[in-house]
RNA sequence: GCCCCCAUCGUCUAGAGGCCUAGGACAUCAGCCUUUCAAGCUGAAGAUCAGGGGUCCGAAUCCCCUUGGGGGCACCA
């Protein structure tokens, strides 16, 4: 599509700091980041940090740390609502002016009250418009009175507002539904309605993507557009993303925080493909798209309706996806500091990158994320295996057996000059046949000797890595815990 | 309580009146491969398209009702 608005597609990605950043949270911006670079436009990121009381330290720094580890990058920002709390004020002074609003002196007290007794009247908790009505007398009395008014909206008493949603299509509120919302606060600081509207008008943004939970006050949006003759943008609702029980996200669920899949290990790029596959689609088959893809492709018009849950195995599988694509090398640099991180400290740092390397050979295509590298490979760096003597005998292989057999392996290898896996699967698979044993039985005892357990990667190309001297070492110390259970 | 939105396999989804005896993916199960695990390949199971009424020659697709789910109703965003 060419319109000539092409060249004024503006988004922004307006998160607030009172928690850190949530997928739902970065699907929003994800979505928005995506519509912008498809369309050429501009990503603008903006702090909605109106709100003193729940505002958490450092939370501003999580949030552009996630959108830059996750290739999010913005074109202008981060702008801050507290910089700019005299453009709100002037703007609610306009509507004052206008008799678009009216001061209100109602205390916090009056407010709950209100609100309590007409819940338990079972009727919509509304404000009762009790300063909209003031006389002037009343009016200077309480001016005189030094309390500080805040600034409410004359919704319109009758009617109602109709929007067009890009996704949601149109949408319809009568206006006795609505009541007259705050727009300034007594702190002088706006509510979200009013700052989000001016900061959307003064930055000339042309689609306000957001989620659904925004949809039922896009009304008072609309309607202070129309207050302030102003045009408003294009509204896009996005399905809501719900967790494991159906209900809003929150921190109560977890690993929720975007920053916790950097953690644990999850790529940049298999949560962009997964994240955009909550709620779009580009067709009946395709799973796995690259970021180009999806910029290349996205569409408002592919993107659903219904509230998702979303599934942390399909993460997974796409994270082994996208871990086994990447190249050794940049495997290698990726897993490098979760190793670090979570090999034991008697691990001697700084770790071998060649040896790294080779190790890593043999455990990428098992990872589902790179935060289990280090469990997956820890036995290539460990010096001594702790064994766990059951798992020795409780092998396919009786102590008897198993201890005759190493002992024969450990004879023959231990004159062995070439240590490369080919050689090791000669030797071992030719005695294998002298013992006339089976290869199951016979190399399921060695790879548990070699590797302390009974799932790890081939055992000859293990052998190979880990070298000589570590694997003559481990059999002997698997001889000394069989042979006290071998009966003579 | 009021308002708004939504409704296809357990989950993510395709489906914009006939191509649907509803397709794909994850997960599950089975087989193959194989020294284990993983990966890969093959296959199976899994949705009376929430239910009920319409409209139409024909409905998962359009309309209405019911039910269910979600969201909103703050001097929070």
């Amino acid at each position: 599509m060419q319109s000539e608005s092409e060249t004024s597609v503006r988004l922004r990605f307006a998160p607030s700091p009172t928690g850190y950043p949530h997928l739902g949270n970065i699907r929003t911006a994800l979505f928005n980041w995506l519509f912008a670079r498809h369309h050429g436009g501009i990503f603008i990121l903006r702090i909605e940090d109106t709100d003193t009381a729940r505002k958490v330290e450092g939370a501003v720094d999580i949030i552009l740390d996630s959108l830059r580890w996750l290739g999010l990058e913005w074109d202008e920002g981060p702008y801050f609502q507290s910089q700019r709390l005299s453009v709100y004020r002037e703007t609610a002074q306009k509507l004052l002016d206008e008799d678009h609003a009216y001061l209100c002196y109602c205390s916090p007290e009056r407010l709950e009250a209100m609100r309590q007794e007409q819940t338990k009247r079972k009727q919509p908790p509304k404000y009762d418009q009790h300063c909209r009505n003031l006389t002037e007398q009343e009016k200077s009395q309480l001016k005189a009175a030094g309390i500080t008014p805040v600034v409410r909206f004359k919704t319109p008493l009758e009617g109602e507002t109709t929007f067009h949603d890009l996704i949601y299509g149109r949408v319809t509120f009568k206006h006795d539904t609505l009541d007259d919302f705050v727009l300034l606060k007594s702190d002088g600081y706006p509510t979200y309605h009013l700052a989000n509207i001016v900061d959307d008008h003064l930055m000339a943004i042309s689609h306000v993507l957001r989620a659904e939970e925004w949809l039922s006050s896009t009304p008072r949006h609309v309607l202070l557009y129309q207050a302030l003759s102003w045009q408003a943008p294009r509204f896009a609702h996005l399905p809501m993303i719900l967790g494991p029980e159906r209900a809003k996200l929150s921190k109560r669920h977890g690993a929720t925080n975007i920053s916790e899949y950097q953690k644990q290990g999850y790529l940049p790029d298999a949560m962009i493909n997964f994240l955009a596959l909550l709620g779009w689609s580009l067709d009946d088959r395709t799973e796995l798209l690259s970021r180009e893809e999806l910029i290349r492709h996205f569409s408002l018009e592919r993107v659903g309706k219904t509230a998702a849950i979303f599934n942390r195995e399909k993460l997974e599988w796409m994270n082994g996806v996208y871990l086994r694509r990447l190249s050794l090398g940049e495997f290698v640099h990726r897993a490098m500091p979760f190793l670090d991180r979570d090999l034991p400290d008697s691990v001697r740092r700084p770790l071998d990158e060649s040896y790294v390397s080779q190790v890593l050979s043999l455990i990428q295509e098992r990872a589902k994320t790179l935060a289990e590298v280090p469990q997956l490979a820890d036995f290539f760096f460990l010096d001594e295996l702790r064994y766990d003597t059951g798992l020795l005998l409780k092998g396919k292989l009786d102590a008897k057996s198993a201890t005759g057999a190493i002992t024969i392996a450990w004879q023959k290898l231990e004159k062995l000059a070439t240590w490369d896996a080919a050689t090791l699967e000669g030797i071992l698979r030719s005695l294998t046949t002298e013992l006339n044993l089976r290869t199951g039985e016979f190399f399921g005892s060695l790879r548990i000797a070699i590797t302390g357990r009974t799932a790890a990667p081939p055992l000859f190309q293990t052998m190979a890595v880990l070298g000589k001297e570590k694997c003559l070492k481990r059999f002997k110390m698997t001889l000394q815990l069989l042979l006290p259970s071998c009966p003579n």
